[in-house]
DNA sequence: ACAGTGACCTACT
DNA sequence: GAGTAGGCCACTG
């Protein structure tokens, strides 16, 4: 039932709706965002949607996404190069040399579990 | 309306 | 195994 204000449902507040349906100490990818939205490769859009995600009102756990390899590829966007890796390590995820540490492990894909 | 950009991914060489 | 190139869709100027 698509009733609750369906006026703005822009790329972006897709991209806010999965992001913030991560669960605490989880991680996915970019791709795997794009996949479940329906986007295929556009991995780049699910990134730059979570650029908007600042704008956002509402905090969005953006430091859950990470790339492909499990890199913190846009940790210099969150203002503080240290502010990701602070988050997911605040949240139990071991974070080493920009990479999340078991990321196989930790990885959380929407399309499976949604 | 056109062109450029963007926190990526996949495939080929 | 590693590196390079292209593709992709959506927003901003």
């Amino acid at each position: 039932m698509e009733n609750e204000k369906s006026d703005e449902k822009n790329f972006f507040t897709r991209v806010y709706e999965v992001t913030s349906l991560i669960p605490q100490g989880r991680v996915t990818t970019y791709g795997a965002i794009a996949r479940y939205l329906g986007s295929g490769n556009s991995a780049r859009m699910v990134g730059w949607a979570l650029n908007s995600s600042f704008s956002h009102s509402g905090f969005v756990p953006a430091h859950r996404v990470l790339n492909r390899n499990g890199m913190l590829t846009g940790k210099h966007h969150f203002g503080t190069p240290s502010a990701m890796s602070q988050l997911l390590e605040n949240e139990g995820v071991k974070v080493e040399n920009d990479r999340v540490v078991n990321f196989k492990n930790r990885f959380w894909d929407p399309a499976s579990e949604l």
